[in-house]
DNA sequence: AAGGAAGACAACCGCTCCCTC
DNA sequence: AGAGGGAGCGGTTGTCTTCCT
């Protein structure tokens, strides 16, 4: 048993909207509002619309305001940035760019920067993959019934690329990770843990892991760069992310940001010594998926050629994105957020329902 | 110039969240 | 407390436009 549909399907126009419809929608809100529901208006003005279908319009097109198409270089940035660290939250994303729409981001963000950002590397693991065994279908295959999210891959891949520009064996360093606001790490280490299979445990089980020893912070020593701005923010309590990670004790996690003791108000002296009780006894992961593994094991044996790098680095010169500019946008957007005066959006920070979803979620 | 391919964008669909009763 | 219904969101599809051969 379904529920009611919204509407009268059968006596509901579709399609693209009329500049008559478009005038009586838009003259009735200006003068009347919407009422608050959607559903009655089309009937009240006359429109043989769906309700739904009417907000659409209302929202993305018709509201005063709306920016559409010509995106600057800085919305381009903050698209990816916020994109990466908290994925396809399209209308949060949306709340810190005024006049934008989260339809216009979405559709920019699938026709055009995902393309710029990704289609160099995709096409270098195509050429590569091609020139490989044809067991390499069997990958292929597997990968489809994945549970890693194509999303949670992409913003993988995008960060990878980033950091790759600074340190190729960043991924394995969460000191080099994003430096992100607090609420950007949980809304990353949820979309993390709601793959079946923890992300970070999986990288942890990289093939080198394989029954031994492996002391990241070690392999890193050297390149391991603190930031106490990233060591400061007030630590969540993060209960389910622990019983996702199996096998990983609080005091075991390499990730500052999982063991809320080690980060809470955490000195460099403190994160340091989370580093050197950083030796984790890896077990391999049955379920390991392959895609992520070629990933990890490109960087982790330096397989990205130093070309593809280079064709990576292009890619964001394209975009005249600096590797300064790169830095997370994370100041820029906490002093956004913070005094964030979004048109007619919900500024992240301003959002405590925003907040106390992912705090839901996180303690559930 | 014409036809097909690719790109861009508008709109729909179905699901989840959240509020109200 | 929980059921019902509207709002909001993200994924997907459809259609129009532009580009290429």
């Amino acid at each position: 048993m379904g529920r009611a549909p919204c509407c009268d399907k059968a006596n509901v126009k579709k399609g693209p909207w009329s500049p008559e419809e478009d005038a009586k929608l838009k003259a009735y809100i200006e003068q009347y509002g919407t009422g608050g529901n959607w559903i009655a208006l089309p009937q009240k003005i006359g429109l043989k619309r769906c309700g739904k279908s009417c907000r659409l319009r209302w929202l993305n097109y018709l509201r005063p305001n709306i920016k559409h198409g010509g995106f600057s270089e800085e919305e381009d940035n903050i698209i990816c940035s916020l994109y990466i660290s908290i994925g396809s939250r399209w209308s949060i994303i949306a709340a810190q760019l005024p006049g934008r729409t989260d339809n216009d981001i979405k559709n920019y963000w699938n026709t055009r920067l995902k393309k710029k950002l990704l289609g160099r590397r995709k096409q270098s693991n195509i050429n590569r993959l091609s020139s490989e065994s044809p067991d390499s279908n069997k990958v292929e295959g597997s990968s489809s019934s994945m549970a890693l999210s194509q999303s949670a891959l992409e913003r993988l891949q995008l960060h990878m690329q980033l950091q790759s520009l600074q340190n190729p064996f960043s991924f394995y360093n969460p000191a080099l990770w994003p430096k992100l606001h607090p609420f950007q790490e949980k809304a990353l280490l949820q979309s993390m843990t709601e793959s079946s299979n923890s992300l970070m445990q999986q990288f942890l089980s990289s093939p080198q892991g394989n029954g031994q020893k492996l002391d990241i912070y070690e392999q890193l020593s050297g390149s391991v760069t603190l930031d106490q701005d990233y060591l400061k923010f007030e630590n969540p309590k993060v209960d389910g992310l622990e019983n996702s990670m199996d096998g990983l004790t609080s005091s075991d996690s390499p990730i500052p940001f999982v063991n809320g003791n080690n980060v809470t108000e955490s000195s460099m002296g403190a994160r340091a010594d989370a580093v050197e009780q950083s030796e984790v006894a890896i077990q391999p992961v049955s379920t390991f998926q392959p895609e992520l593994e070629d990933i990890i094991s490109n960087k982790a044996s330096g397989f990205v050629s130093h070309e593809d790098q280079i064709a990576e680095f292009d890619c964001f010169k394209e975009m005249n994105v600096s590797k300064d500019s790169l830095i997370w946008w994370s100041s820029d957007f906490e002093t956004k957020s913070a005094s964030s005066t979004s048109w007619e959006s919900t500024s992240v920070l301003q959002s405590d329902g925003m907040f106390q979803d992912y705090e839901l979620t996180y303690n559930m």
